[in-house]
Formats: C-alpha cells, structure tokens, sequence
RNA sequence: GGGGUCGUAGUUCAGUUGGCUAGAACGCUGCCCUGUCACGGCAGAGGCCGCGGGUUCGAGUCCCGUCGACCCCGCCA
C-alpha cells in the first residue's frame, strides 16, 4: 500500500550526508537497498543515484513495524535527525559512512515486487534477463557509473566544440535514402503514397551543405542508423560526434581532434600524450595486417619474401616467383610453447583460414615445421623480424594482403592469448592515405572505400581513370587500441571533379541528378573546400568504462537480432496503420 | 547467409561412463536476535533440466530439429 509523497521534501541526496550536517533533521528519498533487521534495533540503508545513507530504526513501535513492511527496493521517505556514528560503528566504505539518521517516521512511497536478480549486487546476470528488465539493470552500479560517464563524456565534447567556435546544428532525422553505403531503414510517407523517407547513416551531406551555407564550424552529437548485422561494437543506431570545418586540410582536422582526447580522458583521470602517431593504410595493412592496428602488443608483421625467392622450400620459392610474398612476426616468449601447443596453434590458424602456419625456434640450430628449410634461410628471416632466443617465428606465404590480413588476426588471437593487451593503456593512431576505391569481383565496379563525397589526393587525380586502385584519399581514420573510434575526410568541394567520380563509380549523370541532385546543385553556389570527422562515441565511452561491448554504455540497447528485449520492438502493426501508408504485408505475422 | 559457445530453482552455477527422489550459493518466506553495514542463527518454499521429436528398460546427460542470448566471418559508403 502506497502513500502519498505529501509534505515530504527532500533535503538531501542520499550520498550528501556529512559530519557537518549532525544535529540537523534531515529528510531522505530513495530505494531500499538493504536492510539488517537485529531485533530490536533495524539498519535500513537506502539509496538513490547519488550514494548510500543508514538509516537507523529503534526504541519506536510504529516505526518498528513499518520496518518490518519494507523490503528490497522499494521506494521510502524517511524523516530523522543526523547523528554521528560512534568511532567504532563508523562504515569507511560510504562516503556517508561517519554519520546515520535516526528515523523520526518511514513512509511507503510505493512497494516493489522481488526483483529478477539482485540490484544491490554488481553480480553476474545473463544479458537476455538484463536487457528484458533494462530500468532494474540501470540501477546497479555498472550501468550508473557507465551512463554517468557517458553523460561527462558528452559535455566535456560540448564544452571544447563551443570553445573552438562551432555550432551545434540538428540535422533531419526523416532524410532522403542514398544509394551506396549500409542499407537504409526506410520510413513509409503518409502523405505521399509508395514513397519513403530514410533514416540518415550519418548526416553526411546535411553537414557538407552547412558548410556550403557558411556554418564554417559544425558539431553534433547525433543518432545514425544503419540496418546491418549487429557487432558488440555496433547496434542498429548508434551515437556519432559529427564534426565539419570549412577550409579544412586533413592536418586541420588532426589540430583540432587531437587536444579533445586528454579533455576526454580526463573523465577517467587519465593523460593523454599528444601529438598521436600517423601511419598510412599501406603500412598498417603490410605491417599489422588491419586498417586499424593495436599497437600495444609490438609483434610487427615482416616481409620475408627476399629471404625465401631462392629457398629450398618449394612452396614458398613458388608463391614468391608467382608474385606472392612470405611475411610473418616474432611472438615474444612464444619458444615455451610445448609441440602440442605449437600443433594447436597451427590447427587454429587453419580455421582461421590459413593454408599453413609454420613456424621457427631459434637456437643453434633453429628449430622448423618445415624441415626442407635449412638454418641458413631461417636465419636472415629470425633476424629480421628480430626474434630473440626465447621468442618464436610464425610464418605463411600467398597473395599479399590476404597473408597480411590472417596474419594480423593470427596475431591479434595470440596477443590476446597471451595477456599482451594491456587494459591500462591506450595507444592512439591516425591511419592515412586511404584508398579512394575498391573493386568489387561480385559485380565488377568500383566502390568508394570511405563515401562518394571524399576528396582524392591531389596528386593522385591524374589516375582516377587510368589507374582507380592506386588513387589514394584525403581520408583518415582515427583508431584507439585496435578500434575505429572516428573517421573522416576532406570533402570535394568542385561539382566537376564530384561529377568525375560518379562516372567513375558508375553512376549515370542521371542517376546521380536523382539521388544527390540537390547536393550537386548546392557544390555549385560558392563551395568553400571543407572536410571533417566523425567520432563514435559509443565505442570511445566503451573502450573508457573498460567495456568490452557498446551496450553497456547504452541505455536501452537491442540484441545481436535486432530486437529491443524490453519494449518488445519490433512488433506487428495495426492493419490501420498499414492502411494510411499504402502498405500491403506479403507475410503476416501473428500478432 | 555461414561458423562457434551457451541454455538446469528468481539469479549465478554444479550435475561423473545414461541410473535423479536433480544439488550448492545468493535471493525469497516465517521465526529469533539492541550496533549492523555482504549482519548472524533456526526453519521453509521454490524445477516442463529452453521447446519438439528420436535412441534406450531408463535421458538433465546421447542423436536430430527448433527457439533464444552471446561471439566471429560475410555485411557495416
């Protein structure tokens, strides 16, 4: 039975209390969180998102008896006097621990079922149970602390974006579907019978025409949506910080991303050493074997194809001359593995997609899968991936970036394996010169790597037509411990070059007036050049709360199918509704 | 679309080679307890072993299917 909130007033938070405030009559409102009931005297500690304060029951009967009533989480009203607690009932755990309040009178503000799993707990709950009772979850420390830092996060964005002169600026949320990129959730128009507003992926264009409107400097911290499979480091919407500056060279971009990171880490009490390291995308690729290298665990892919064209091994003599190369990397201490860990390993590499690993120990003589290979060839490769004496040599041949590629995940898998990921640092990265396009077997056309709208290196413009693959990007990406935490470009800013590489993706000038007609007649009223960046801050405020997944700093996240466990979205809709959208289902479900 | 892990009291888990009348901890309910703070003590309730089928004298355990959560590949301009 619940009771009115009538002349209570709350004086405090439950986290306020202090020794300063003993003597006074104080009133508190929150949850429940646990109560020690010894008989004759009853602890009530009750809590809301600011702390834990005790609260005392004794020598009153009435009291007594509603104290008896309470139970885990329900929502009280306490009135009392604050008094200090004796030296040795002092709890050093509370920042309220020096003090408790003698409860003058509880009242029930409302009662609470017994709750799935244990609020006051920071236990382990499967995620289906947490996610389906989300408002319980968000109770508990994790998520407090998690969302709370979220919100930090958030405003210390907002403070240094203001400060260097840019405006927050709302773009639509209902947009115009663009063709290329992640598939669109479409949202069906009332008023314009079989036509479809989209959700923007990102407010790409939107920006790019404040730019044009003389905005100059543009932020905003904005949902996108993009209706692919789901990552833990990706949901169907997730939150970008999407930046735009006019007059921008990619060097302006980094100027103004780089001193917002120690603003950032600061939240967590952390520096940040500035300026962050460049590398271009040809060598993260040849070197870590990903678009977004860790680089906190050292084990540097080496070409080794020299050391083998004239091997004794066949294989490798073959793929070398077939214009294939050898690479692999030093694992650090990796010479302990037993044979049998060493057989695993290789076993794991196969379902990974290697066509063989093969690997060396150094010592005299060097110790080899392949037998065929003799101490005089290994020793030039141990040598050059610096291998010393207790570490181990991994290698594999084939094509270039497909043997990069595994043996960047090989080498991520061992990192992690062996406890080379170091939680506590944070190794920042820029990756440049990305390239502009990528071919695509499936349907024989080019693809932008980064968006349609990204600007060529200017000394690359030349080869667009002769040589597509080669023409590199005013394109960067921001990488944070092995994930893109940020990507961005230089836009182009000349509607003859934008028309250019329509042509050159193979989208007629047609199709391109159909789609992007707006934006192409906007490039032609006085473009200034301009450029920008988008930052994810789901995935930054993860790597910051030392989460593991982008839920956890999601309020109300959905699962890895796409569903909302708690409000039960999606669901089927009334026939009505279809009805005024002109839509007919070809399958029902039922409801 | 493909591969993998998991699914047993409210929760987290255990459950041997198929023998179960399915256990533990926390939580929950009742009683006792005047300084606890993860209070303590005593007693108790609580299970379609995800669901469906199969093998077997016998299935929580083995097989097939299915549903769900999670991880990875594809996908994510």
């Amino acid at each position: 039975m619940a009771e009115p909130l009538g002349s209570l007033v709350r004086t405090h938070t439950c986290g306020a209390l202090r020794p300063a405030d003993v003597g006074t009559d104080v009133v508190l409102l929150g949850w429940v969180h646990r109560i020690r009931d010894l008989g004759g005297v009853t602890f009530i500690d009750v809590r809301d998102r600011h702390g834990i304060s005790q609260v005392v029951v004794r020598e009153n009967v009435a009291l007594m008896a509603v104290a008896k009533r309470l139970r885990s989480e329900f929502v009280v009203g306490v009135s009392g006097h604050v008094q200090r607690r004796s030296a040795d009932t002092v709890n050093p755990k509370l920042a309220t621990g020096e003090v408790e309040v003698l409860a003058a009178e509880i009242r029930i503000l409302n009662e609470a079922k017994t709750p799935p799993f244990q609020i006051a707990e920071d236990g382990p709950v499967s995620e289906d149970v947490r996610l389906r009772y989300r408002y319980l979850d968000l109770r508990r420390p994790r998520l407090q602390n998690n969302i709370g830092l979220r919100h930090r996060v958030s405003i210390a964005i907002r403070k240094y974006f203001d400060e260097q002169g840019f405006w927050e600026i709302e773009t639509p949320i209902l947009a115009k579907s663009t063709p290329e990129g992640a598939r669109d959730f479409l949202v069906p128009s009332r008023v314009h019978p079989g036509e479809f507003y989209a959700l923007p992926q990102s407010p790409q264009l939107f920006k790019q025409i404040l730019m044009i409107a003389g905005t100059d400097r543009y932020f905003q911290i904005v949902r996108c949506f993009r209706d692919e499979d789901q990552r833990a480091d990706r949901q169907l919407e997730f939150t970008q910080v999407d930046v735009e500056m006019s007059f921008a060279q990619p060097e302006s971009i980094y100027n103004l991303i780089e001193p917002l990171m120690p603003r950032i880490f600061k939240e967590i009490g952390r520096e940040v050493t500035l300026p962050i390291r460049r590398m271009s995308y040809a060598d993260a690729i040849a070197k870590y074997g990903s678009d977004k290298p860790d680089l906190r665990c050292g084990m540097e892919i080496a070409d080794l194809s020299d050391v083998f064209r004239d091997s004794e091994f066949r294989v490798f003599k073959q793929i070398v001359a077939d214009g294939g190369v050898v690479r692999g990397f030093s694992v650090p201490g990796g010479n302990k593995y037993s044979r049998s860990q060493l057989d695993v390993l290789v076993d794991q590499a196969k379902q990974m997609g290697f066509t063989g690993l093969i690997w060396v120990r150094p010592g005299s003589p060097p110790l080899c899968s392949v037998k065929a290979l003799s101490e005089a060839a290994l020793r030039p490769a141990l040598d050059r991936v610096k291998a010393a004496t207790d570490d181990l040599l991994l290698m594999a041949a084939g094509p270039a970036d497909n043997t990069s590629k595994l043996l960047g995940q090989l080498r991520l898998a061992v990192a992690a394996k062996e406890n080379l990921l170091n939680p506590e640092a944070f190794e920042f990265l820029w990756v440049t010169d990305f390239p502009l396009l990528e071919y695509h077997e499936e349907d024989g056309r080019w693809y932008s790597m980064h968006h349609p709208f990204t600007s060529p290196k200017d000394e690359d413009v030349d080869k667009l037509e002769t040589e597509p693959g080669a023409v590199r990007a005013k394109a960067y990406d921001l990488v944070l411990n092995g994930s893109e935490i940020g990507g961005g470009s230089i836009r182009i800013h000349d509607a003859a070059l934008q028309s250019r590489i329509f042509t050159r993706l193979g989208i007629s000038e047609e199709e391109a007036k159909l789609r992007f007609g707006f934006f192409l007649e906007a490039l032609e009223y006085g473009t200034p050049p301009h450029g920008g960046i988008a930052l994810g801050l789901d995935r930054i405020v993860a790597i910051l709360a030392g989460e593991s997944s982008i839920r956890e700093v999601i309020a109300f996240p959905k699962t890895a199918s796409a569903v909302d466990l708690m409000a039960g979205a999606p669901s089927p809709v009334d026939a009505k509704q279809l009805r005024e959208l002109h839509l007919n289902l070809k399958t029902q479900k039922p409801n």
